[in-house]
RNA sequence: GCCGAAGUAGCUCAGCUGGUAGAGCAGCUGAUUCGUAAUCAGCAGGUCACGGGUUCGAGUCCCGUCUUCGGCUCCA
């Protein structure tokens, strides 16, 4: 798979937070995916004016980069969601100092006003220019045009193949483009990347240069105010600044510290979750961080999800062990033969070995003696010579460090609640039966992917999985469905999307569970509650996980990045796999359905997500400060007031703090608004006078003096409900 | 993991082609007693990410490591 990503049921995702997960038996091939995904013409021509004058500004990119490196390669060039970008070979490592002068050879193709004009042509006439390298150049070349090359030759036979020209330059292009050079209006280069030719690490490595373009110079510049306000955003300098998290070099990369104030946020997020879902019939479960490698096996998660979890503990000296154990193997005399023929079936026998691992020193050297008895005195005397640095260790391989025995940090709850599920007789009275737990995960994510909050490698996810019987899944999905929207309105989340992902019954069997009927149920009955709740959702057809129709919720962050927050899968086979059943109505046993489910996803996650979502202003009942006291002066019987109120605030669970510095109240209130803190009751003589506070809210300013009660059951009333 | 860029005080950053490490904010101390976004002064704060190398001399040049950031098919 490419970029270590684990391969797991369904296509590889990029940046992309997996619930949990559980392997297909077959891995799905890049290589297919991508045949069945190549656009049509049809599909390519249909841009928006926008898209195509972004790919105008491609190439006249690639016209601005030949006029300077003429012998640069270009492979593709295509409009992305905030610009475009052009692959290219070259020599020169194109850095954002070359920005300026390919700018400004870009302003004077611009400038120049040319054509796009669209030549169609027949394919070896296509592949003559390729081979003359006049494709993606401003003329012949000695080398041909190698990556247009490859192009002509995995277009279909019969599909036509067009070129474009603006100016000198010359393109392999299926279009469509604007008019002119000079409708490319405003345009701005803004980074340079590396991507592998189509994506495959095989291929050659080329720089990718992005840029961006717009009609017209204001709109170039509100792209690039919006960036900027963007950046002030960014979950990552907010947090920094608001004292939410660190991130500590020797605690490692990936695994977020949360100071206090970022505490508070998770504390309100695991309150929110626990009351709704106990008011909705789930139960609380703990699980251990640790499993043996033996769960692990049973879930399915290994071996193929093995590169995402972290390496296993091993206890005690199991790989040394194993090393002599290898070594002795090999030896190709008698010796080998006799012992082996007495000793490995007892290595290889659980019992055997069970039996040794209860045995003292000596207890076991009268054992092997017993063993050995039959065999002859030259045989006994090489055995004992070979026995102290070779055998004795081996049999102790079975007593001390069996290969089974190595612990995983767990990646999911999943297989833990399985076995919780399973370790009670279970009824169908006893279902749904609904396992929730604020659970920690480890992920070995790669280097590479490490992200801020949004992807990290210690991660809490608000979990739960519901067992349930086929009769009760419609009502729990949908129940399921109803707190997400729930939540969405709390956090104010309007700009989200549920992808449905169904199977294929023509892969079942082999990317899907052999489970045409439950599948065609399950999918069905998904549907119908997505329809009837007015979710908004897509179907992705192909896309399911091995084991079940999956539904991913995207959302987007008022910065206009997508989080994918979480997943909600259906599950008919882990309960399988784990022998899960409950005796039914008509005495029989049957294998409940899961549902995997998790609205909240990972605290990383979704805290990331809310910063960016509020600007770092949290609505009162999750802002980390919640209320600061500041007293103007700090004259004994101001301060006590401000204790007093203090205290009665925390009294009632209200994050209060009183700043009593020698600061100006001017400076005090700086301070306090610099932090984000929700609200500011400013303390002067006058308000100790009249049993008042002055509020003052974030972002709000001043809103006058109330009697000091009036004030605190307000706080208080606003926090209980959650008020926006 | 791969490619590229970056890492200087708690934070934000300056430090030119190698020549004794700097500012603002935060912190500490003192003064200031101020009614809604920053009162004044002083002090302290650094193994320039880490480890090697070149050099009379390295924050600066070279190599390696770590971490962070931007990317790694939204596809002629």
């Amino acid at each position: 798979m490419t970029r270590g990503e684990t391969p797991l049921a369904g296509p590889v995702q990029h940046r992309r937070h997996f619930l949990f997960v559980i392997p297909s038996e077959v891995e799905e091939p890049l290589a297919v995916t991508m045949a069945d995904d190549r656009k049509t013409l049809e599909q390519r021509a249909q841009m928006t004016d926008i898209e195509r004058l972004r790919h105008s500004a491609a190439h006249v990119l690639a016209t601005a980069i030949l006029k300077i490196w003429p012998e640069a390669q270009f492979a593709a060039g295509p409009p992305v969601e905030n610009g475009f970008y052009y692959d290219l070979e070259l020599d020169h490592r194109i850095s954002p100092e070359d920005f300026e002068k390919i700018e400004a050879e870009m302003k004077k193709e611009t400038k120049a006003n040319h054509v796009f004009e669209r030549v169609v042509l027949p394919r070896d006439e296509a592949l003559s220019m390729a081979q003359r390298g006049v494709l993606g150049a401003l003329g012949e070349r000695p080398s041909p045009s190698k990556f247009k090359l490859d192009i002509i030759q995995n277009i279909p036979e019969g599909e036509e193949i067009s070129l474009y020209r603006n100016g000198e330059f010359t393109d392999l292009c299926a279009g469509p483009h604007v008019m002119r050079t000079g409708n490319v209006g405003a345009f701005k280069l803004t980074h340079v990347a590396s991507a592998y030719y189509k994506g495959d690490e095989k291929n050659p490595q080329l720089q990718r240069i992005y840029g961006t373009a717009f009609k017209n110079k204001t709109q170039l510049d509100e792209y690039f105010a919006m960036l900027e306000e963007a950046k002030k955003r960014d979950h990552r300098k907010l947090g920094k600044e608001l004292e939410l998290f660190t991130f500590d070099d020797d605690v490692g990369p990936g695994l977020p510290l949360w100071l206090p104030r970022g505490a508070a946020i998770i504390e309100e997020l695991e309150k929110l979750a626990k009351e709704t879902e106990f008011a909705a019939g789930y139960q609380r479960v703990r699980t251990t961080n640790l499993a043996r490698e033996s769960l692990y096996l049973k879930s399915g998660h290994l071996p193929y999800y093995k590169e995402s979890m972290f390496p296993p503990m091993i206890v005690r000296k199991g790989e040394e062990f194993r090393t002599y154990f290898e070594n002795w193997e090999k030896e190709q005399n008698r010796l080998h033969e006799d012992t082996a023929s007495i000793f490995l079936p007892d290595i290889k026998d659980p019992e055997v070995r069970a039996k040794i691992g209860g045995m003292s020193t000596d207890e076991m050297n009268r054992w092997i003696e017993q063993r050995i008895a039959g065999m002859g005195q030259e045989a006994v005397n090489e055995f004992n010579r070979m026995a102290v640095d070779n055998f004795i260790p081996t049999l102790m391989m079975g007593q001390v460090a069996p290969v089974e025995d190595r612990y995983y940090l767990k990646a999911m709850n999943c297989p833990h609640h399985h076995k919780l599920f399973a370790a009670l007789p279970r009824s169908y009275r006893d279902l749904p039966l609904r396992l929730a737990e604020y659970g920690t995960c480890h992920r070995y994510e790669q280097s590479g992917e490490l992200f801020g909050l949004m992807r990290v490698r210690s991660l809490q996810m608000n979990d739960a999985h519901i067992y349930c019987t086929p009769e009760q899944f419609e009502t729990e999905f949908n129940a399921v469905n109803e707190m997400y929207l729930k939540y969405f309105k709390l956090f104010g989340i309007e700009k989200y999307l549920m992808r449905f992902s169904t199977h294929d019954p023509a892969k079942l069997g082999q990317k899907f569970v052999d489970e045409p009927e439950l599948w065609k149920q399950t999918e069905e009955m998904t549907r119908n509650v997505l329809k009837n709740s007015g979710i908004n959702f897509v179907e992705v057809p192909n896309e399911a996980a091995f084991y079940g129709p999956k539904i991913d919720v995207q959302a987007w962050s008022a910065i206009g990045r997508e989080f994918s927050i979480a997943t909600n899968q259906v599950d008919f086979a882990q309960p399988r796999r784990f022998n899960l059943v409950y005796k039914d109505r008509d005495n029989t046993e049957k294998t409940p359905l899961c549902i995997h489910r998790a609205p909240l996803g990972t605290h990383e996650r979704f805290i990331g997500f809310l910063i960016e979502h509020y600007a770092g202003n949290f609505p009162l009942w999750l802002a980390p400060e919640q209320v600061r006291i500041l007293p103007i002066g700090d004259e004994a019987p101001l301060l006590d007031y401000a204790r007093a109120i203090q205290n009665e605030l925390r009294a009632h669970q209200v994050r209060a703090e009183l700043d009593a510095s020698s600061d100006h109240i001017k400076a005090k209130i700086a301070n306090a608004e610099q932090m984000k803190v929700h609200t500011m009751l400013v303390l002067g003589n006058r308000d100790l006078e009249a049993s008042a506070v002055s509020v003052r809210i974030h972002g709000k300013g001043n809103v006058g003096a109330r009697p000091r009660a009036e004030v605190i059951a307000d706080l208080l009333l606003s926090i209980k409900e959650r008020k926006a």
